[in-house]
RNA sequence: GCGCCUGUAGCUCAGUUGGAUAGAGCAUCCGCCUUCUAAGCGGAGGGCCAGGGGUUCGAAUCCCUUCAGGCGCGCCA
């Protein structure tokens, strides 16, 4: 049930036979103030400005014409031409029945599901995850979640770089612990170190550094035992993906991972496709697209360039290459790429010149959805005490045991296991919302302190609010599956909570739309703090029978509703804590 | 130099695409536990929306401009 949506349409159609234009927008929105209503409709000025009417008459003309008795009760016009609608009580009470009867809290399927390629995570392999990843894996799953939820056909695709130079020095590095007999699965069990020798190595053995590129050299000719060095290691550092995934509760799988490697043999088709539709010229030896969308007042044009002077292809090479696969293949209806905002250009350039060779069909939609840096409480990205970029793996261990420290010292009589437990999900569930929190394209402070608070918009809090309501049910001792009977909303606090729950859909469907997170996030906030409000003033099991099942109700439609949008978070829930 | 992004309460952030008196949380101050988890709730103070100009019934939001910061800009990804 989409309030806001219904409104729109039934007030829509009014103002076109009021005299508006078939696409005249009703702007209905959720009302700014109390006295506004529950909702207001902010179209009719607009409209009566291109008719040249007066805003307060148009907006009656179209009250004439609108029938909304079945959900409001009152409709009226205010200021220079707002409608403020109330809605009916009975309505709702009869909604929110319905809804709870629901499994998908009569949240809509989409009519028709469109196939949604989502690019995201995609770390480099030569490396270990770091908290760079984080923000693109952890949103892009949220929005994965809840586009799956409402039906579409979503097809994850982790574009993992598995290709490159610097695959040379790790390779030689591997090779070199092969001579002196050391376990290299052993040396890989921390990446990152192993990264640090091979460099060193790099930088400081002559001998060393041209076996690097000599080895290079043969991976790209596709030399078999260079392969199979290769292959080893990928595997192993694809294992320390998974295994921070798994810690994660990210649905990211072994299925889902597209690496740069398997276009490789299909860029030298792209730049040959772009040559044969004229788009390429040769600047100082390399091949490059100028695409006059990307000229400056002066006319000055930053080219794409598609293919190095010595022959070799580059990252944007790589990204068409994966667009055609997407639309040939798979066959998007729409592409979502979480990566960081410094590549927006590349983007950009990478989405015109897609469409302009027809890699793309023009009705596909393209969407680099951009987000800031993680950035330490001293303003400069985020590092850790020693100034090395951190370790995701270690950072959410961390996040783990601050966790667990803050709720064994509330809990002194749990036992370990539950505390664990908790301090895992409380833990993850704190870093994962901090970053879904916050609007995506901007950068963002990371700090323990805050994310880990019990106060504000924190994951701590909504998961308290839930196993609040969790524990009523639970002492409540009702068979709450065959609870039925009136929902009342005589109370402030009651009639806050049901319109709030009736929202829900409008905040899952918003995360669909733009990629954001954070807006089903602010819902949820709002939609705990209502329920602490109505927990403080309206009491649920010492209320006489049928106000306690009321109540109840209530309360049961809070918990599914938080668990629900959690979940779509890629959030777990707790019964207790 | 050119381009993109950002600038909102002391701090961290929202602001539904141009709507009504700009909102939360933290911090500060005041109040609420013999009743369902006080890890909670209620209330108060706190703003030249970076500055200036414009567009109109109406601007934090759109346009121009200045300032401050971040990030990009032909052979890394």
């Amino acid at each position: 049930m989409n309030i806001q949506t219904l409104l729109n349409n039934r007030i829509q159609q009014a103002m076109v036979a009021a005299g508006a234009a078939d696409d005249a927008p009703a702007l209905v929105r959720q009302s700014a103030k109390v006295q506004f209503g529950d909702y207001q409709a902010n179209g009719m000025m607009g409209v009566a400005k291109k008719l040249k009417t007066n805003p307060r008459e148009f907006a009656q003309k179209v009250l004439d014409l609108l029938d909304l008795s079945d959900v409001a009760d009152k409709v009226e016009i205010a200021g220079p031409g707002f409608i403020n609608i109330f809605l009916k009580n009975d309505w709702m009470s009869g909604a929110l029945a319905s809804l709870r009867k629901s499994a998908r809290l009569d949240i809509a399927q989409v009519e028709k599901a469109q196939t949604i390629v989502v690019d995201y995570s995609s770390p480099n392999l030569a490396k270990e995850m770091h908290v760079g990843h984080l923000r693109s894996t952890v949103i892009g799953d949220a929005v994965v979640r809840t586009l799956e939820f409402l039906g579409h056909n979503v097809v994850r695709q982790n574009h993992v770089g598995d290709w490159g130079t610097q695959f040379g020095m790790l390779l030689a590095y591997m090779e070199r612990l092969r001579q002196e007999n050391t376990e290299i699965s052993m040396a890989l069990s921390d990446l990152e170190t192993f990264y640090r020798a091979a460099k060193t190595c790099f930088d400081d053995d002559e001998a060393f550094a041209a076996r690097a590129r000599e080895l290079v050299v043969s991976l790209q000719s596709g030399d078999e035992e260079c392969l199979a060095l290769w292959q080893e290691f990928i595997n192993i550092s694809l294992e320390h993906c998974e295994a921070t995934y798994k810690t994660l509760g990210v649905s990211l799988t072994r299925e889902n991972v597209m690496p740069e490697s398997a276009y490789n043999d299909d860029l030298h088709n792209v730049v040959a496709a772009l040559k044969e539709q004229d788009l390429l010229q040769e600047s100082n030896g390399a091949q490059c697209v100028f695409m006059e969308e990307f000229a400056n007042k002066e006319g000055e044009i930053t080219p794409v360039i598609v293919q190095k002077t010595g022959g070799g292809f580059l990252y944007a090479t790589t990204d068409l290459a994966a667009l055609r696969y997407r639309q040939d293949v798979l066959n998007f209806d729409r592409g979502l790429y979480f990566v960081d905002a410094r590549q927006s250009l590349h983007f950009q350039q990478i989405y015109t010149l897609g469409r302009k060779a027809g890699f793309v069909k023009p009705e596909t939609s393209l969407e680099h959805m951009p987000f800031g840096t993680v950035m330490g409480t001293d303003g400069k990205p985020f590092k850790t005490r020693s100034g090395t970029v951190a370790k995701l793996s270690d950072l959410l261990a961390e996040a783990q045991d601050r966790a667990y420290q803050l709720v064994a010292e509330k809990n002194p009589e749990m036992e370990e296991d539950e505390l664990r437990n908790i301090g895992r999900v409380v833990g993850i569930a704190s870093v994962k919302y901090a970053d879904l929190s916050k609007n995506r394209t901007s950068d963002y402070v990371f700090n323990w302190d805050t994310m880990l608070s019990f106060e504000g918009n924190t994951a701590p809090y909504l998961l308290y609010a839930y196993s609040r309501v969790a524990s009523i049910v639970r002492r409540s001792e009702i068979d709450v599956a065959n609870l039925t009977g009136d929902i009342s909303l005589a109370e402030s606090q009651e009639r806050a909570l049901a319109v709030k729950l009736m929202q829900f859909e409008e905040a899952v469907q918003q995360v669909a739309n733009d990629g954001m997170p954070h807006n089903l996030c602010a819902y949820l906030y709002e939609l705990a703090g209502t329920f602490m409000t109505f927990y403080e003033a309206c009491p649920i099991l010492n209320a006489e029978d049928e106000l306690k099942n009321s109540r109840l109700q209530l309360a049961l439609n809070t918990a599914s509703t938080l668990k629900q949008g959690l979940s779509l978070l890629g959030i777990e829930t707790l019964e207790r804590m």
